[in-house]
Parts: structure tokens; C-alpha cells; sequence
DNA sequence: TTACACCCTGTAGCAACTACAGGGTCAAGC
DNA sequence: GCTTGACCCTGTAGTTGCTACAGGGTGTAA
């Protein structure tokens, strides 16, 4: 299977592909006559897991560690479920950010009066503390 | 007042407040006989204006235009109101897609049942859609 | 044969900084 | 008066995870 074909069936632009290639992520395919790369079953495999994981939000090098870790089957699962908690308590972390940003903005924008800018309350909250 | 007193006044560190002024954000101040940057009040102020803005989340973009929107005070403020409320809906729409993803990482890891690797849930799960 | 879709390599760009490298300046202490 | 150390300067390269060229080669169908 060429770069294109490997692409649409794990919904990744072909740079990607090339792209993980280059940093390691993916082996190096097999090359035709006309130094096209070719992909088997495997490589196909890989790049669904990589993109899966990805989807789920894990960082390239979380990737990385757990494509080891999926290598040695033998491996006890808890690392790979050590990862996944610390992404875990990360994605909890950024919601209860963006829950606390999300409420201050919001007080921000319901402070607009809709009159000039001299007098606009979104501003003057962006101002200096001692502003206000 | 030196960077490194503008940068502690704004909880910013000194390479940022280069990096802000070479982007264009904030103005070039006058320069000591030694080549020293020397700031003033209005610096102060809009510097602490860009670190609040860039706290609620706004990018580099967006501050610039409400710096722009900013300086002509007699403007109506319904420019600013909504580039605000646009951003507003960014964050919602990220709280939303981590919530997803939340819920999703919980459920892989919660089919953890610690055995090996060859058993592990989490790793199959992000595996190729057919292998399920 | 010529048009077109696909493939190749290599490099530069995006956000928003951050971190050097390799210098200069200034105040305090000996 | 000299050294030490904290600060300042410029300029460039690195970070993450791709994406977008530029400038070529290949394969196939009309």
C-alpha cells in the first residue's frame, strides 16, 4: 500500500505519515523500484494505534512509551495504565482551568454596557490592577 | 525602570518582554547611555493590559486588536464585546472536546485489569478498529 | 503525448515563547 | 583599583506537532 492509501485509511495527511517516519514513530516502509514507499499490514496498525492514542490526547513521547511498551507483550500492564492515569489527572487539570477562565470571562463580557470604548468595562478589567 | 523591573511588576520574564516588543506589541522604549531599556508607566500599563488578556486566554492575535480597539477611546465597544464573546465560545467548545475526551480515557482505563501487556485493555482499545 | 494525480526530498513556517551564546555595564566589597 | 556577581544587550536556535511549499520524478489514461 502507497503513502496516500496508508493516509485516507487512518484519516492522516501523507506529511504526517512522513512525518512520524522522520522522528522515529513509524519504522521505514519498503521501497518499490521507484522508491515509493510501501506499507504492510503492520505499519497500518501502528499508525491506527498512533493516531488513536493521539485522538485520546497523549503527547508524541507518551506515544512513544507506550508503542514500547505495546512491543513487549510479556510486560506487566501497569505502566501502560500509569500513563494513561497521568493524562488523565492532566486533561482534569486543563477543564478546571478553562472552567475558571470560562467564568471570568464571562463576568468580563457581562460587564459591557455597549457605550464607548473610554468607558468599556472589558477593557478597564484588562488594565492595570491599580486601574481599578 | 529596567526590564527586569518591568518583568517582575508583570509577572513576566525578561525574554518575553523582548519578544513582545519585537512582535510589535509593545512600543520600543527610550534606551539608557549604556543601551539599557527604560520603561515608564504606560509601558506598565500596557503590559499588564497583554499578560491579563493573555490569562484569559486571548492569543497574541487577539490582544493585538484589542490593544488597537483600545487606543481609540471613543469607539464603540461593541468591537471588543465581541471579539471577547468569540473567544468565549473557543473556550466552551475546548471544554466540551476534553470533557469527550475525559470520559473516553476514563472508560480505557477503567477496563484496565493489570495483567499483562498480551491481555492489556488500554492497548487494545487503541489499537486498529478491526482488531475489536 | 500530454495531462494529471500521485510520489520523492528538503526546508521553512505556525504559536508563543524559552534558552542559550557571547558579549557589555554597574554597584558593592576587599 | 580590581574583582565578583547581578544585571543588561543582540541574535539565533529550540520547543510541539504538524503543515506547506519548492522543485523535482513516476504512473496511467485518453
Amino acid at each position: 500500500m502507497k503513502i496516500g492509501e496508508l493516509a485516507s485509511a487512518t484519516a492522516t495527511k501523507v506529511e504526517t505519515v512522513r512525518f512520524y517516519e522522520k522522528i522515529g514513530l513509524l519504522p521505514p516502509p519498503a521501497r518499490t523500484s521507484a522508491n515509493y514507499r510501501s506499507y504492510g499490514s503492520g505499519h497500518l496498525a501502528r499508525l491506527s494505534f498512533i493516531r488513536r492514542a493521539r485522538d485520546l490526547g497523549f503527547t508524541l513521547e507518551a506515544v512513544r512509551e507506550l508503542l514500547t511498551l505495546a512491543d513487549d507483550t510479556s510486560q506487566s500492564c501497569d505502566a501502560v495504565d500509569g500513563i494513561a492515569r497521568v493524562h488523565l489527572t492532566e486533561i482534569d487539570s486543563k477543564i478546571a482551568d478553562l472552567t475558571a477562565l470560562r467564568t471570568e470571562l464571562d463576568r468580563v463580557i457581562g460587564s459591557c454596557r455597549h457605550g464607548t470604548v473610554a468607558d468599556c468595562k472589558i477593557i478597564e478589567t484588562l488594565g492595570p490592577r491599580e486601574a481599578r
